[in-house]
DNA sequence: AATAGCGTTGCAAATGTTTTCATCGCCGCT
DNA sequence: AGCGGCGATGAAAACATTTGCAACGCTATT
């Protein structure tokens, strides 16, 4: 009816209590007798008051909003994460206050200032590298971080992931183990991007290990799209000198090498076997299915989303807390012994 | 160093001037002298300062948040959604406040308030179908909202979005276009759900049309998951009584019916035809590639983020916005005509 | 019978910022 | 010299809420 928007003290008249009295109905319902409080959430009801969370929050109280910073939700992938993230908060009344960099470590810490501006009770980012500014600027504001996505031995932030050098390797040595000697590698841009750094250089050290480093034309960036990687796989296998198989930094890149095989009539896994790595929604449905190392997104997310709510409840963060959640191997279609059937 | 966090009072004392005129410099800065404004804008970094929203937001002002509500951001239709959003309304200044309610309405109203609670200044949320309570509390409110994703003719609120209808019927028509007349559906279930309810009718008023009404047990219900569809599809592609198309109510589930067909050993388009609807990132680099039913996801989310922007500055929404943005039929490899080779 | 204790509620201070209004000094004009 | 006006700044009220403290009416204890 009233455009007017009722505030708490307008509860407060159409009850006969005090503002306080309100107050406290919303915070700490066992504080008041319950005649007078049902008086008052009939008088909210009645009213249409919605709290404001602004002015509680200016109270030095909770703002009820953690913070959540990703390069991008674009991807299926940290798209799982912010789900599960959410779901684990929202059950403790956060909302979630989402920003995007897109893979810029300057925009991360302008993102990371608005996020403060707005008094986040927590804050989760993803992946360990980050601008000088913004570690100092974490480290001056007194606000629980935890940097879900890797793991990393001697993080300065608290971390819940996985070990993506870990997932490098594993990956990489899927293939040694099959018995593959002629090895691609084809990986995002990793400039900014500690995970696929690690990633690659875990890989690069297997097949370093096992002896066989490929020559440069078999290693490739690819930014994170199936088109544009499909182009550079193509381009990648070539018919003159091919590897027998290809490891990919995630994937979306891995569906693009796919492409590119099946267009060029390469039989996969019989001529070219192709290793993904994060096991994405829909990759064990791909045609063929993609062999992958999986990263347990989920998992983090939820994970980081539950320390947080602890560190919150006054749970004790004792020491920096690091957790490793675990990569898997899953062994699927487009994988198998060079020049097999 | 100092772990107290300064105010607006600590950085004027630092900078031997009067809150008043740090204020002004935080937002008007056109009003203070250059001189002045100087030596405020020093003092803010050596204090370390971080400008209080919430009490910004208390005065009336703005929250410099947007609320954002979507049924889940997994599916990556609403991931870009969410991305293409962000981008258009975080170039001014307004950071995005997200809530999901996993396709349950009852849900929808409470994650509002919460949103409504924070004082967002505006409001983005999926589709046209919601609670009669979502409504009124819509209506009570007087912040701007916009319902993207779906487009309506008589709509309640103002919308920008595609015609869902006409995606269901462009998608079956161009099967029947092809000459199948043996078309089956797989659709999610749309109790809460207006836009597959939508695409559903529509599909099945022009197979009414064409004089094909599809037996019972050719049309079947799927979640959104790939693997859960490929077991559906499977069932319905049994190998007595067989459809030579489908009709899949999004691509989801028509990369699980592809997967289907395939451990099935038929072939694709040659003994079925399958259509999607959609266009996910990866739809066209399949394999086979994807013919499906573009919804333009990013153009829905820019254009729903610069509309609220516009509300908020001012801009006169003279009547109820309602944008249709086109649907796009895209031919690609797994649509057919009957018996092709 | 006086008092200590308890459960419930109101009062008022405090939170950090914005904005209106007033002040102050200065310049140019008459 | 006096005056109007202007640009820059400060003082203080206002925003909506929370919370420590005090007050109230009771009962139970000494």
């Amino acid at each position: 009816m009233t455009s007017y928007r009722a505030d708490i003290t307008a509860v407060a008249r159409a009850a006969g209590v005090s503002p306080a009295t309100v107050s406290r109905v919303l915070n700490h319902p066992s504080l008041v007798a319950a005649p007078t409080r049902n008086r008052v959430e009939a008088a909210i009801r009645a009213t249409g008051y919605i709290r404001n969370r602004a002015a509680q929050s200016m109270h030095g109280r909770r703002s009820a909003t953690l913070g959540l910073v990703v390069p991008t939700v674009d991807y299926s992938i940290f798209a799982e994460l912010v789900q599960s993230f959410n779901d684990a908060v929202a059950e403790h009344e956060f909302t979630l206050l989402l920003a995007t960099h897109g893979y810029d470590l300057a925009a991360e810490y302008r993102v990371l200032r608005k996020l403060y501006e707005h008094r986040v009770d927590g804050i989760a980012l993803i992946g360990l590298d980050h601008d000088a500014d913004t570690f100092r600027l974490i480290a001056s504001q007194d606000v629980p971080v935890v940097a879900a996505w890797a793991w990393a031995a001697g993080s300065t932030l608290p971390c819940i992931g996985a070990d993506n050098a870990e997932a490098g390797r594993v990956a990489a040595q899927h293939l040694l183990d099959l018995g593959h000697r002629r090895i691609g590698l084809v990986f995002p841009p990793s400039d900014e991007n500690d995970r696929a750094r690690a990633r690659l250089a875990a890989a690069q050290a297997a097949l370093d290990d096992a002896g066989c480093v490929p020559p440069a034309h078999w290693c490739a960036r690819a930014p994170y799209d199936t088109s544009l990687a499909k182009i550079v796989c193509r381009d990648l296998l070539a018919p003159s000198d091919r590897p027998t198989a290809l490891v990919c930094g995630n994937d979306v890149i891995a569906q693009g090498a796919i492409a590119a095989a099946t267009a060029q009539g390469l039989a996969i896994p019989g001529a070219l076997s192709i290793m993904g790595i994060g096991d994405f929604p829909g990759s064990a449905d791909t045609v063929p299915a993609l062999s992958t190392v999986a990263i347990p997104a989920r998992r983090i997310g939820a994970c980081a989303g539950r320390h947080l709510v602890a560190c919150l409840s006054g749970g004790p963060p004792a020491g920096i807390l690091r957790e490793r959640l675990p990569v898997e191997l899953h062994r699927r279609r487009t994988t198998a012994p060079p020049g097999a059937a």
